[in-house]
DNA sequence: TTGTAGGCGTTATCAC
DNA sequence: GTGATAACGCCTACAA
């Protein structure tokens, strides 16, 4: 069923089809309703491909994520769908993994496919290599980094302030009466990075040298929490808080301690980042810092959108971060 | 930059090039070789979208799931984007919710794509009005749905042996030496049916009649299963053992059974469903019915692109389940 | 082995 | 207001 048939049903040219079907102005009224008539009477469906072909844009966007059996990344990769879909979009959404042949590779998949623009899901895709690519593969369309930014004339950023959001989560465990607060750094992303300054900016307040940091690394799966656990206990005995930079390894690090009888919060407080749907289960229930995915989400189709609409959006914004309080501080 | 750039570039017809792209043969070496260095050079991209419209087909393939924000739900996503991706194919991933309407909305964009083929995630899409939406709308295109079954001549189940799973849960805690085992229903899918009839089957065996069957229904979050906890100790006091549905709600139970001082496994044994990343996050950590969604999602991609290569593969195929043994029982 | 010509379904530019 | 017509980029008989 192509226009052509709806066109000689009703009687017209296909053009006249095409300019109903496209909302354009400067139609009979009898003409619109008889057509419009006509398309629903045969479900008429448009085709894509050769709209595409027309008008050079597929309505097709492709989102890069690392892994989307990430809990957090899920919920990005959810909200991005519907924020897109309810657009006339659709997302095709494709797991990078961490290493720059693979990002390459999966950016050519989309050019090939001819995407309208890109998302950027992580600050992982914030480095100099994936800017000389996007220099040279995806110049002319725009992409849009959630949780992060580079410098290119057709780059935007969405970013949350989780350094500020850290320095508060630190902030809490102070002015709990906490003394010795460690931290538990994730992968070294430029996100995580400034999860650490956040911590290191709030020591420094509280009048705490950069030497006296308690900093455990490669905390991110539940196994690393709990290794975490012995080496605090071995190491900094009189650590009375630890920060994550993730939920899960928070989980594994109040999971060992309770094996080992150590009561949380009285004897440690612990805090995560993603607010994720781990945090009720573990005992005590975590407290995490809520970096608003959702809301970046929108944020970053609501510009995303804007450019394709020719709009000149802000090229970064910023979002704040919440606490969410449970029992584990 | 078009095939017939190229062309010119190499002193050829586009068609030459298209072959040489393509990979047809009957072109001679020299002029194969000088044109995929012409390609090679410009960093030819093809236009899918003039393919598209050409062959009319897209080497798009719709992923309807309910939500994508359920872990187990993510990992089909990852597991069917990365087959696909290795075959050629892209995949469409969308977030249809449980409501029919929803659902056809859903359909209906997929069809506007194009979409070469469809794989429904989940017994959700297991019901007489995804039937009729099929034959409606997708019926000129292969479907594969992944834990279930619709008879139409271009529907493809790759189906999972839950109830014999269910069934070998129960026969496990039974040989343990339990004696009272309830089951915590989920969402009354076609899946969730199964498992409680793997459970009404273990009970029969072991000489227990219908009418002493334990079923606590709406068990799907964790607060349901902590909700399962207080009413099993409020009705059914004698129960040993309950297998769930899903993770989650056994998780939920376990969390709050250890809140009223109750012993897992000693008092009572608790299982769930789909070896989720969550099995690892309770205390005592929770034994699982291994549904084995890597294999069932490949699976249902080697089906699917066996489909549109003109084989002709079994209609249903059947995966069997594994029992991830851990504390919990 | 290679070229020509027509067609895929839509949009856009002119005419009328 | 509406209708021809060309164009989008590629594929594929059919011809040569």
């Amino acid at each position: 069923m192509t226009i052509y048939d709806i066109a000689k049903e009703a009687g017209v040219s296909a053009s006249t089809v095409s300019r109903v079907i496209n909302g354009k102005p400067g139609i009979g009224e009898k003409t619109r309703k008889k057509i419009q008539n006509l398309l629903k009477k045969y479900n008429y469906i448009l085709n894509e491909a050769a709209r595409s072909l027309s008008t050079s844009e597929t309505r097709l966007i492709g989102i890069l994520l690392e892994d989307i059996r990430n809990v957090h990344h899920a919920l990005i990769a959810y909200t991005l769908e519907q924020a897109l879909t309810a657009r006339g979009y659709a997302g095709i959404i494709l797991n990078t993994g961490p290493s720059d042949s693979s990002k390459e590779k999966y950016v050519r998949l989309l050019t090939a496919r001819n995407v309208d623009g890109v998302i950027l899901v992580g600050s992982t895709y914030q480095n100099s290599f994936m800017k000389q690519l996007i220099r040279s593969e995806l110049s002319e369309i725009p992409v849009v980094i959630a949780n992060g930014w580079i410098n290119l004339p057709n780059v935007y950023g969405v970013l949350v302030d989780e350094e500020k959001g850290m320095e508060r989560c630190a902030d809490l465990l102070f002015s709990g009466g906490r003394k010795h607060i460690a931290f538990g750094l994730a992968f070294p992303t430029p996100s995580n990075i400034n999860k650490l300054y956040g911590y290191r900016k709030s020591l420094r307040t509280h009048g705490i040298p950069d030497s006296e940091m308690i900093v455990c690394e490669d905390c991110i799966s539940q196994e690393d929490g709990a290794r975490a656990a012995d080496w605090i206990l071995e190491n900094h005995p009189e650590a009375d808080g630890i920060l994550f930079g993730e939920d899960l390894p928070a989980i594994g690090f109040i999971r060992r301690m309770a094996e080992l009888g150590i009561s949380i919060p009285d004897q440690i407080a612990v805090t995560g980042v993603n607010n994720s749907s781990y945090c009720t289960l573990s005992h005590p229930q975590l407290t995490s810092l809520d970096n608003r995915p959702v809301e970046m989400c929108e944020e970053a189709v609501r510009v995303l959108i804007a450019v394709l609409n020719g709009e000149e959006p802000l090229h970064r914004v910023m979002l704040f971060c919440d606490i969410a309080l449970r029992e584990s501080v």
